[in-house]
DNA sequence: TTTCAAATTTAGATATAATCTAATTCTTGA
DNA sequence: TCAAGAATTAGATTATATCTAAATTTGAAA
């Protein structure tokens, strides 16, 4: 199966009719990692044929999350960022520079029912922040 | 000591003067624990004497959260919440509502040094997330 | 294949959140 | 008291994201 047939089939098996503009924006986050904002993925997109207007990207990012396929994450005074949930993975978010990179997943413990409360626990994400490398070194 | 005395020595001993306007913020978001946006510790704030405006309440929750007093909470698709960072704790954002709630504290383990490379880590929070108490009785 | 309702896309306007500007006022220490 | 730096202000501006209403595309039923 080709890249593309997977991606056209992972968006249907979630229940999202795969539109040019739609595989356009999730072809992108899967070979980019580097959790763009969403206007780098509206210029990114515009690159390539067909193109998409600024309403559809912000439409198809929204669409993609809420089919769990992309994640969002919002960071502090800067615009949000989005990745694909491919593999499992916490996030690292650079005080400095506010750059967003993939770290290492591994199990979180949950919290203790009574804290919980009444409360129904979707996931639980870690986010760990710092100094990036290149921010590290500048310093 | 006093609450307003206790206040006025912790701004000033994270080097941060203790303003009318400043000592406002502070004091709203102590006896808050509701993640209020900045937008409602503005209005708060402009219930009483002295008021202030919008660029100086910004200003003021920049201030304190550099000098560690406040947490800044981004929210995907809302307005940021903002939090004193009194006791250690976690915590539980709404998907449906966009609120930010207290959740106990418990250590988080620290990723392995070999996956963390050249960043500096300052800290990790844990973000649960899921539907709070209210949306969950609803749905 | 043809047809039609629903889904999708579009450009541009609008809304929302946050920051900037430059003038003014306040505070502190000499 | 005075000067210098710090803080505050109103309103303009920027940045980010959403809305609107019309046009287009899609896919399923006939």
């Amino acid at each position: 199966m080709t890249d593309a047939e997977a991606i056209k089939l992972s968006l249907e098996s979630s229940g999202v009719r795969c539109t040019a503009q739609r595989y356009a924006v999730m072809a992108f986050l899967m070979e980019n990692n580097r959790h763009p904002t969403a206007a780098e993925i509206f210029e990114a997109v515009n690159r390539m044929d067909p193109r998409s207007s600024r309403a559809t990207t912000y439409n198809n990012l929204r669409d993609l999350v809420q089919a769990g396929l992309v994640r969002e994450v919002a960071v502090e005074g800067r615009a949000a960022r989005f990745d694909a949930t491919g593999m499992k993975h916490h996030h690292f978010i650079c005080d400095h520079c506010g750059n967003v990179e993939d770290m290492d997943w591994y199990d979180v413990p949950r919290p203790a029912s009574v804290s919980l409360g009444e409360r129904i626990l979707r996931e639980s994400e870690l986010i760990f922040r710092g100094l990036c490398a290149k921010c590290a070194l500048r310093q």
